[in-house]
DNA sequence: TGAATATATGAACAAACGCTCATATAGTAA
DNA sequence: TTACTATATGAGCGTTTGTTCATATATTCA
C-alpha cells in the first residue's frame, strides 16, 4: 500500500491515485528512519493489547486488589460490584496476556499476579499522573 | 450502594432486595481489606486513561516514533497511513494526558515526549510481552 | 490585504468493548 | 448417583472508540 493512500488532502473531490499520493511530507528523512526503528506488528499488537487489558477501570481495580493478596472470583465480584460473570470474563483476558495466574484450592480459584511487571507498570503510570 | 446489589444469583427470577444481598462473599475480610486500599476514584480514572491511551495501535506507533525524536503532525500521518486529522485527533488526547507536547516552528508544530514515563512504561511493557 | 500551508475541531458511523443473563463445566460431599 | 458450589462461556445489547470527511483556525509570505 502507498505511504500516501490516506492521507487527507483538504477541498478535494474526486482524485486519482496519482493525485492522493500528492501527499505532505514534511520531513522525508523523519518518516522513513521511523518507519524503519518500528516495531514488528505483532509486538506492536502485543504491546497494546497489554496496555490495553490494563486501560479498563475493572481490570486495573482487579490488579490492583492482586497486588496485595490472592483473591478468588466471587471476592472480586463483591469488591467490585459486579457480577461473578464478568470478573471471570476479565480474569480470561488477563490471563491469556499472563498478567495473572490462578492456584485451586477445591472449587476455589485464587487469582494473583503473574509477574512484577503489572506492579511496576502501575508504580510508574501511578508517578506520572500524581506529578 | 449495597456491595452485592449486582452479584449475580444463579437461577434467579424476580428477587427482593434482601434476597439479592444473599450473594457469596467466601472471603468477607479480604474483600474488606481490599476497598480500604483500593485507589481513590480519581486516581483509579486517570491511570485507566493513561493506559488506554497506550493501549491502542496508532497511538503506541506516535509514542514509540516520538521517543526516538520530534515529528510534526503530517510526517506522523505520513508514517502511519492515516489522515492528518486522525493524527491530530490523538495526539490532542496525549496531551490532554501531559504525555506529548509540542513545540512551534512557523506553522510547523513539532511533537515530543513530555517526560521519561511513556519509555519506561514501555520498557517494562516490551520485558512482559518478549518472555 | 489575500493566498497558501499546517494543524485543530466537530459530526457521523462502523467496529470494538464491557456488561448482564442464561447456561455449561468442574470439583466436592451426601 | 444427585445436589451443591465456584467458575467459565456464549449470546445479546448498549456504550465507547477511532477513523474519515468537512470545516475552522493559525501562521507565514507575497
Amino acid at each position: 500500500m502507498s505511504v500516501c493512500s490516506y492521507i487527507q488532502i483538504r477541498g478535494s473531490g474526486l482524485k486519482t491515485a496519482k493525485d492522493l499520493c500528492e501527499c505532505r511530507v514534511i520531513h522525508e528523512d523523519k518518516v522513513t528512519k521511523a518507519r524503519k526503528t518500528s516495531l514488528s506488528p505483532e509486538i506492536t499488537e502485543k504491546l497494546c493489547q497489554t496496555f490495553k487489558a490494563l486501560g479498563d477501570n475493572t481490570r486495573l481495580k482487579i490488579l490492583w486488589a492482586l497486588e496485595k493478596e490472592e483473591m478468588c472470583v466471587c471476592d472480586l465480584a463483591a469488591m467490585l460490584d459486579v457480577t461473578e460473570s464478568a470478573v471471570s470474563h476479565q480474569l480470561r483476558l488477563l490471563r491469556t496476556l499472563r498478567l495473572v495466574t490462578n492456584r485451586r484450592e477445591g472449587t476455589i480459584l485464587y487469582y494473583s499476579l503473574a509477574d512484577m511487571h503489572v506492579s511496576q507498570l502501575v508504580q510508574v503510570a501511578l508517578e506520572h499522573v500524581q506529578e
